[in-house]
DNA sequence: CTGAAAGCGCTTACAG
DNA sequence: CTGAAAGCGCTTACAG
C-alpha cells in the first residue's frame, strides 16, 4: 500500500510535509497542500491508523463488553455506545462474555494489548482485575452492573426501585401477598439490587415471606422454567405472584405455567425487570419495568470519552437511570 | 507502559530474544526463556498490538457492516460473527449505517485506515466502493445482501423461496387472491428477491394483481403503518392478504389494522419475511419466513477467514440459506 | 514554510 | 542459541 513516502517523493517534499497536509496543520504554501491532496488522491492514500495510533499513543477506539449482545437489553445499549463513540470520531469492539469470568478476562487482556483507549463493561466479575487498568491508566467505566472495589464512573439502572414499584404493585393494586422472586445470581449487583426493592417491599407492608421464595439462579429462560415449575407442582400454600429477575425468566415462567395450563395472570401474577420492545408493541401483556438502554449506553460512552480526553473531573461520578414502569396485563390489570 | 526493552534491559538480553520468547518461538535457552517470562510478568508486561500489527502487517481484526445493530436479525448474526471470529483470535468493529450510503462509504474507508484485515458487510449500496478493496487487496464478504458487480463471496438468505412459499401459502391454503407486498426499497437485493418470489407464486397460480398491489418503501414499521393504512382505506376491491417485506413492516401492518378494527386474520391475512425471536416464543402470531442468522453470521466470516488467511479457493462461493416457513396463525392458520 | 532525524514498540532476516 | 540492525508508517520537536 502506497505511504507517505511515496506521496512525499512524487510530490518533491518530505514526509513531513506530506503528513503536515494530511493533518491539516497551519502554515503551508497552498500550492504545496494541493499539490500533496491531489498526489494523495491520485495515489489512493489510505492514512495508516496503526503507525499514526503506536506515534501518537491513542487508538480512538474503546472496547464494550457486555454478557450476551443478543439480549435486547445489551443490544439497545450497544447502540447507544456505538452512536456516541462515532458521533466522536471512536470506534468500538464488542466482547461477549457469556457471564463468564475466564472470557471477561481474556477480552479485558486482550483488550488492553489492542491498546483499545478505554473500555466500557457490564462486568460479570467482583472487579479484581481492574486495578491493571489503573495501573495502566487506561479508563474503565461500569455500565449496567456495580462492582464494589474500584474508584469507578458508573452508569446503573435503579435495580432497587423498579424492583419496589413492581413488587408493592402486586401487593397494592393486586392484593397479592404470596410473592416469589426468580432472581439472576448473587454476583451480580443487578440481582442484588432487585432482591432488596422486592424485600423492602414486602417489609413495608409487614408481609412476612418463607425465605424460599427467593430463589437464586441465572438471567435465562430455563431458570425461570425450572423454578417455575417446582412452585407450581409443590404442595401446600399456593403461590399467587412471581417477580421475575429479568424478561428471559419471565418467558420460562410463562412457558412453564402454559405447560401446566396455569393461566396468567388468572391464576398466577407476573411482573418482571426488563422489556421486549417488539414483543410489547404487538403484545402488551409483560407488566414491567423498562430500563432507559440507549440512554445508559450513550451515557457511559461519554463518561469514557470525557476520561479519556483527560478532562479534569475531580471525583468519581455515579448515575441511577430509573425505569419506567409499564403496568400492562400479566400482573392482572386491564384484563 | 512497559515494553520490550525494559524486559531485556533487566533480563540481561536482547529485545530480539525477549520477543522471541514472548511469541513461543524455537531453539532458545530453557533458562533464558524462563528469565524473560518471569520478567514480563513482574513488570505487568502487556505486548504492544499495535506495534506487531504494524510489523506484521495484519490487525486481527474484522469489521462488520450493518444497517442497524438493533434489527434482531442483525443482533444474532452478529453474535454469529463475533463467535466464529473470537474462536479465531480475531475482534470485530462494529458498524452501523442505517442505511446511508454516505455512513457506509465512511466506515469502509476508516476501516480501511484501520487496516482491518477483511470486511463484512450488509451493504446498502450498489457496492461500487467495493473496488478499492480490491485494488488494496483487504478481501470483502457479502452476508444477507447481494451486490453486482464484484466478484466476491456471498451468504444470503433464500428470499425469494421464502417469499414464494408464504404467498403460495396464502394463495393455496386460504385460497386468497388478493395479496399485496409491502416491499423495502429496490436498491436492495432482499427487496428484489422477495418480490420475485411473490410473483413467482401469483403467476404460477394465473393471479393477475393490479401493479399498485407492489408497494415499494423502506425496511420500517412507519412504511408497512403508512401503506396499510392506504390499502385500508381505499374504496373498490378489498384486499385480503399483505405480504410484508420484513418484520418491521408487519409490525406496521398490524398497528394499522388495529387502529382501524381490521382483524388479522380475520378480516387480513398476514404473513411476513424475519421472525422475532422473543415475541414468537410468547405470542406464536406471526407467519413467517424465519432465516438462519446466526448460521449466516458464522458462516460468511468464516469464509472471510479463510480470504484472510489466503487459503486457495479459486473461485468465489455463494452460500444460500432456505429460511425455515413457520405457519403460525397470522396467515390465518389454527385459528 | 519545510526538512532531517528521532522515536512509537514491535519482528525477523542475517550473522555469528 | 542470541544479538545488531533494519524496517513497518507515521508524528513532531528542533532547526533553519
Amino acid at each position: 500500500m502506497t505511504n507517505i513516502y511515496d506521496i512525499a517523493k512524487k510530490a518533491g517534499v518530505s514526509p513531513a510535509t506530506v503528513s503536515r497536509v494530511l493533518n491539516n496543520k497551519p502554515g503551508l504554501k497552498e500550492s504545496t497542500r494541493q499539490k500533496v491532496l491531489q498526489i494523495a488522491k491520485e495515489l489512493n492514500y489510505s492514512p495508516n491508523y496503526l503507525a499514526r495510533s503506536l506515534k501518537k499513543q491513542r487508538t480512538d477506539t474503546i472496547a464494550l463488553i457486555v454478557s450476551d449482545i443478543t439480549n435486547p437489553f445489551f443490544t439497545t445499549l450497544a447502540r447507544g455506545v456505538e452512536d456516541k463513540a462515532s458521533q466522536n470520531g471512536f470506534n468500538v469492539i464488542f466482547c461477549n462474555t457469556d457471564e463468564d469470568i475466564k472470557k471477561e478476562k481474556a477480552y479485558l487482556e486482550l483488550m488492553l494489548q489492542r491498546r483499545v483507549d478505554g473500555i466500557l463493561i457490564a462486568s460479570c466479575s467482583d472487579g479484581k482485575t481492574f486495578s491493571l487498568f489503573r495501573k495502566k491508566n487506561v479508563p474503565l467505566v461500569l455500565v449496567d452492573r456495580r462492582v464494589n472495589k474500584p474508584n469507578l464512573d458508573c452508569v446503573t439502572g435503579d435495580n432497587e426501585e423498579g424492583a419496589y414499584q413492581l413488587t408493592k404493585h402486586l401487593i397494592d393494586t393486586h392484593n397479592i401477598k404470596k410473592i416469589a422472586i426468580l432472581s439472576g445470581p448473587l454476583t451480580l449487583s443487578t440481582s442484588r439490587e432487585r432482591i432488596q426493592g422486592y424485600q423492602k417491599a414486602l417489609y413495608e407492608s409487614s408481609i412476612k415471606i418463607p425465605e424460599n421464595y427467593t430463589v437464586i439462579g441465572t438471567y435465562k429462560e430455563d431458570f425461570g422454567y425450572q423454578a417455575t415449575m417446582e412452585f407450581l407442582k409443590k404442595k401446600g400454600p399456593k403461590i399467587e405472584g412471581i417477580f421475575a429477575g429479568n424478561n428471559f425468566i419471565a418467558i420460562g415462567v410463562i412457558k412453564a405455567a402454559r405447560e401446566l395450563g396455569i393461566r396468567i395472570p388468572e391464576d398466577l401474577a407476573l411482573v418482571t425487570f426488563d422489556d421486549f420492545e417488539f414483543a410489547s408493541s404487538l403484545f402488551p401483556f409483560l407488566t414491567a419495568a423498562k430500563q432507559p438502554a440507549y440512554t445508559m449506553g450513550s451515557l457511559a460512552c461519554e463518561f469514557l470519552l470525557q476520561r479519556i480526553k483527560g478532562e479534569k473531573i475531580k471525583e468519581r461520578r455515579e448515575v441511577v437511570l430509573k425505569p419506567e414502569i409499564l403496568i400492562r396485563r400479566s400482573c392482572g390489570c386491564q384484563r
